[in-house]
DNA sequence: TTGGAAACTTAACAGTGTTAAGTATATTTG
DNA sequence: CAAATATACTTAACACTGTTAAGTTTCCAA
């Protein structure tokens, strides 16, 4: 009886195209205009079948941020190839703020909007995206603290102030706050904080 | 003709009291849910008459953000009286992360909400509230500088990343982006990730 | 051919920021 | 003093939002 499988594979062809219009009108207008009426509108069905394949907004959302993860994580694989540790944190946080650069939508969605954590909260689920990709961090700060270049108490607590330094400079220039900056020297400003993260990281060591 | 100063008084009055029903729903109800029409109700007038008294939505929350600097400022301003300037920054460090705990609502408008700054970018103003704000932060860490305390090779680039490094661990805090942590440690994450930041400044200076 | 399940839509609810037009009230002018 | 005007405020509406109950169409099996 194929039939069935038949339909399996049609209602996973249509979940797949409503996350493909979300991805769409997610990237191109941005989170807030991305309605579930914009996404029916694209796949030309009602706003109401988007229900029938995903329990809410944030149900998208989250899919949508697991993208921006797997996109993340694609870019931070090629980094295991660096031996020293320290020096493999510094092209994590290199990569880091390249993609918040280049892909604004997606890291605010990661990082900062709740709705994705809501969908998390109502399922009792744990946070594997953001479990795994902060490890990968744990490990290379619990390797520079066994060979000295991190003094570290906790590899936890450490691994936290690092990405929130990055998170902190991404995040508050997305939301205009390099305005205390003039505007020339505000659009450096995290090329310019990042290779002051750099300087502390190399003193910090001694 | 004292009749139009009258008026001038009791319009005054009705902004302000505006701006507090403004100010009770968005500490009682938070961010999401204060409306032009929540505001009107607590007042008892129409909605439409908020906005004989503020340009729109942004303004409100613009005039709360400035509210929420006041309030940051006067508990930095004790400050003034440490001496040492990296003992400075750190008790700064400590207040700053205390009004983000104690004053979440406010902080998010402050640093995090685009709506205030969205009041600016209309009106072709400066950011006066954040400037000066940073500018404390800036006067200090010259100081360091100038004493040897800190490397920095830029006072701005270096104050912009200290001010980064709190402002990740209170937003990742507050958006819930501690999950990648248990959730006994997540609780305590901030004063942890703020006591390695501490341990940091002192080694970045030898 | 009929019964029923599955897929999808229509219409509606309750909410949002915002604006045009209308209504009172108070003040000024002829 | 009465008419005209200016001020203060409200009503109703527009164009949106997420979400759901109820209705319709389509498809497959008995």
């Amino acid at each position: 009886m194929g039939i069935n499988e038949r339909k399996e594979r049609e209602k996973e062809v249509l979940q797949k195209s409503i996350l493909t219009a979300a991805r769409e009108v997610f990237l191109e207008k941005g989170f807030d205009q991305t309605s579930i009426r914009s996404i029916a509108q694209r796949i030309e069905y009602s706003p109401t079948t988007i229900y029938l394949y995903y329990k809410d907004k944030d149900a998208i959302l989250y899919a949508l941020h697991t993208e921006g993860f797997q996109l993340l994580g694609s870019k931070m694989e090629v980094l295991s190839m660096v031996e020293n540790p320290l020096e493999r944190i510094k092209a994590m946080g290199r990569v880091y703020i390249q993609f918040a650069m280049d892909h604004p939508d997606y890291y605010d969605l990661m990082f900062v909007q709740k709705s994705p954590m809501n969908k998390l909260d109502e399922d009792h689920e744990v946070w594997q995206e953001g479990m795994s990709t902060f490890e990968g961090l744990k490990f290379s700060v619990q390797q520079c603290m066994d060979q000295g270049y991190l003094p570290f108490t906790d590899v936890e607590a450490g691994s936290y102030m690092l990405w929130s330094t990055l998170h902190g400079m991404c995040n508050l220039y997305d939301r205009g706050r390099c305005k205390v900056l003039d505007e020339e020297k505000s659009e450096q400003i995290v090329d310019l904080g990042f290779a002051e993260f750099l300087k502390m990281l190399d003193a910090f060591g001694c």
